[in-house]
DNA sequence: CGTATAATCAAACGGAGATTTGATTCTTGT
DNA sequence: ACAAGAATCAAATCTCCGTTTGATTATACG
């Protein structure tokens, strides 16, 4: 009966690295299970013995680690004491530095873009995640008004304007560019504080 | 010798509005022949009287008309003699209100997205166009720095947040919604015109 | 060693969808 | 009315993946 798993083996984990650059090279579309299994060095029907649910299975796995990741760093400075504006500020440099580490985080562009990219049906657990974390810069920001720290913006353009711009950055970002990460969550950080700052 | 086009036909334009349409609700991958002829009540093999490169060339056909479209405005605006603070307002407002207007917009996304949507080869005059737009911007941020009207930000990154957010408009917005175009477009202009406010 | 199981592969299957083809209908100009 | 071509269609083609299947190899444990 016992029996343990032989050692001539691909990780799980590898298999969700390189299916998340590659899904970000190529779209999920684009990608073929070639392409994901080619750069695992396996066959792609043997894919199939790690994600029974095929494509959409490492699809679904890939948003998730991404959105994870995300969302925990978001959480935790959502949850600190810091005032507001000190607070967002932190908020978003984690998100953009997360962004930028993980290549799998565009995970967060395809999400919103599920519509756009004609996804199977996405779990509604992780719809209910990612609106979460909107939810948490709402809260930010709202409290940040009522607290005179920021200056009256409507708060549902500035939010979505400030995840896409977030985000988006996995779309521009290149490791080893003139910037480096934390660089970039610098600037953006400072760039929407500043346009919250009350006159 | 002599011959004219029958009038039996649907439009070029037609088949484009629907095309455009279909794109932004499925993706380039999701959306099929069948289901763009089919709005247009015409067969898939139809369509290839209309564009003879056939898939490919009427989603270039779509970018073309949704970068030439927003294009035009932005450069209207920044070829103006307004002082830097009042051209970027009004570069940015019109390329939102833009955007709003014209689901095909969704265009410039799908342009930056080109590796992940896995495109054929983009004609190298679409992307000089796109960067024509992300030159001219940078042009107007650049100027509002040296004349003291902003304060010094990173112009590749700003430039790259302020393009991603106003395209993003694209993704989010819903005609009908809370917000006319034009009020998303005001409140994102102002986002960014304070986040440059020298203090 | 021997067996059960995991991990893998090679090859075949199946479907979806873009494109092609050849015929048909409609419109226009002479 | 008639010829020429434009616009269309129905059906066939062709190709590209995702997925399945059955066999093969490697590992751990008794």
């Amino acid at each position: 009966m016992p029996r343990k798993p032989a050692e001539q083996t691909v990780s799980r984990q590898a298999i969700l690295d390189a299916a998340a650059r590659i899904f970000c090279e190529r779209g999920y579309h684009g990608a073929t299970m070639q392409d994901i299994s080619a750069a695992v060095d396996l066959t792609p029907g043997s894919l199939y013995h790690h994600f029974e649910g095929g494509k959409d299975a490492i699809l679904l796995a890939v948003l998730q680690a991404g959105l994870d990741r995300v969302a925990a760093d978001v959480r935790c400075v959502a949850e600190s004491s810091f005032p507001p504006a000190e607070k967002l500020h932190r908020a978003i440099r984690a998100h953009v530095l997360g962004v930028t580490e993980q290549g799998a985080v565009a995970a967060l562009m395809i999400l919103e873009m599920r519509a756009t990219l004609g996804l199977p049906d996405v779990p509604a657990e992780f719809l209910a995640r990612r609106d979460q974390v909107e939810s948490l810069y709402r809260q930010m920001i709202v409290e940040g008004i009522t607290a005179g720290a920021f200056r009256p913006v409507d708060v549902g353009v500035f939010a979505h304007t400030l995840l896409g711009a977030s985000n988006w950055v996995s779309v521009w970002y290149r490791p080893g560019g003139r910037l480096k990460g934390a660089d970039i969550a610098e600037e953006i950080a400072d760039l929407f504080l500043n346009a919250l700052r009350a006159r």
